[in-house]
DNA sequence: ACGGAAATGAGAATCATTGTCAACCCGCGG
DNA sequence: CCGCGGGTTGACAATGATTCTCATTTCCGT
């Protein structure tokens, strides 16, 4: 070991990478790995799924990643970020509302902090069937 | 339909379905579908797989478990406590604490109202880095 | 430019979960 | 008590996401 200082072991930078992680910039919402191999190739970034798989577990790995699992065992996957909202469903026609909600950021932040959890994040859905179905 | 009124769907009881419950019953952790097939059959409760996940869907469905899953991606499942609550999960040893907040379902509920939502359903999940981590 | 190591990609392998469908069991009517 | 109809079961196939394998390609230091 020369000069590189340990911590972080950054991977070697490839096009694939950069590809995932100028992907994963472009959307602040939850995205699954296949969902991500399929918008990369559609937007001409060849790239094979595995790969896509080992970008995101070693962004994960070094914390850049929030990873969460849907209710049917899907791996979604989000840059870590400051600023989030929360998305309010209709569980008949798929209508989507992005809400903010101060109140709950707090709550949540509280709650953790009162069992001793640092770094929280958390995940809201609101699930319900709109005024129109 | 004649006269059986609505609401749950309770289905036909059978040695299997007790057994399930029974064993659910028996602990307060959680258990993975094939775990609680295992532990059945050890019992000497000779039971299919399918039927093991078929069970689990039941009594979820009716609100009776608490269904959460691994980061591996595996479903586990727990008898329901009490009531509606929610989960606190340290990303790094997986330890899980249940946490109740009046504060967050009421906020839930009117927002979801505030946009003309009803049957309004809601999942939250905190994730952060516990105490002895 | 060269060599070695890390990274990639195509496809196979894994594993939990779900679907299929014939055999089976439960409760009700006769 | 016996038989019937339909919900339930179980063995096995099918699915689908994720991981593994390994030959090939790409990157980086020399």
């Amino acid at each position: 070991m020369t000069g590189q200082s340990a911590g972080a072991p950054t991977r070697r930078p490839t096009r694939q990478q950069l590809a995932v992680a100028a992907a994963l910039g472009q959307t602040e919402d939850f995205v699954s790995a296949q969902q991500l191999h399929a918008r990369l190739r559609g937007d001409g970034n060849p790239i094979g799924l595995a790969t896509v798989y080992r970008c995101l577990a070693a962004l994960a790995a070094v914390g850049r990643l929030d990873v969460l699992r849907t209710d049917d065992g899907e791996a979604v996957y989000r840059q870590c970020s400051t600023d989030h909202h929360h998305h309010l469903v209709c569980r008949i026609c798929g209508r989507t509302v992005e809400v903010a909600g101060p109140t709950v950021e707090s709550w949540a932040e509280s709650v953790a902090r009162e069992h001793g959890f640092r770094d929280v994040r958390h995940t809201i859905e609101i699930v319900g069937t709109c005024a129109t179905c």
